[in-house]
DNA sequence: ATAGATAATTATAATAATTCTAAATCCAAA
DNA sequence: TTTGGATTTAGAATTATTATAATTATCTAT
């Protein structure tokens, strides 16, 4: 489970935009974001994390996965009154979450619809976050239905 | 605090269809969301459902706020990890929330938007919900800014 | 109207995700 | 290498919400 150059650079430049300290366990922690992309929760990064660091404590992947979060380096995603879940993708997507299987799916989103959104917003007000989540079910799970 | 006829047939007739039963507890909790449009917690709904019906409780509330929402009488807002808002308006709309003030406003979003945001899904999926929630800044938070 | 059956309300306990606390450890600058 | 602040850790605390079980209300059929 090592960091990959490109991702340990990413993440001591962004640790050192908010003067906050590179450490291990930030390290292993972004780590598993990026190993796997399937949005998880804290208690799954805690799971998987231990696999190879089994000392850390939930304390610490809560601290890491804020610090992370903060830092711009993930994102946070809610549904509902769930678990919070996190994802390493960075660009401007939405999340579709199929009720059927669990399953949490990116949706890519145009600059065109991301700012059709802003631009039903009224004037002056200013939006530095965007939340878009569907509940549904995935094709997968439509495919042999009755 | 009286629900006018119209909101109180609205809400037999959306009982009626789930087999539930009309309760002075369920219309009470209606009429305090109809009365003030500011998407309350479940304890705020409470505060405010007490001025009236003293003996009512926490849970009640909470029960009825589930009854009304999956009855389609009002629907649940989710900022993050707050608390669960209420909000009576059924037309589609997304959610700004200003951390500023704190007020959380409704925004009304054209057909065309949705179809759009719908149309981003991959081939087979069908959403069944889409929740849109902005944060920022609202406009009169804006005004006299440095 | 009354009685029996069922649903809803209530007070309280339980749950679950997250945050807090304080002691131990680590890291980075001097 | 020392040292002071940051971070980690284990466990307690918090908070919103849900579950439980007894009481009360509502509905249906007589
Ligand atoms: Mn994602
Ligand atoms: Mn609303
Ligand atoms: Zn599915
Ligand atoms: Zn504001």
């Amino acid at each position: 489970m090592q960091l990959k150059p490109e991702y340990k650079e990413r993440l001591d430049r962004a640790l050192a935009r908010t003067g906050l300290r590179p450490t291990k366990q930030r390290e292993h922690v972004f780590s598993v974001l990026l190993e796997k992309l399937d949005h998880p929760t804290a208690d799954d990064v805690y799971a998987r994390a231990r696999a190879d660091m089994p000392t850390i404590s939930l304390a610490t992947v809560y601290n890491c996965l804020e610090t992370l979060s903060a830092s711009g380096l993930i994102k946070q995603v809610n549904f509902e009154r769930e678990p919070t879940r996190y994802c390493p993708n960075l660009t401007a997507h939405a999340h579709f979450y199929c009720k059927e299987s669990g399953e949490i799916e990116d949706i890519e989103l145009s600059d065109d619809i991301i700012n059709r959104l802003k631009a039903a917003l009224p004037k002056g007000h200013t939006a530095h976050r965007i939340d878009i989540a569907f509940d549904g079910k995935c094709g997968g799970c439509h495919d042999g239905e009755d």
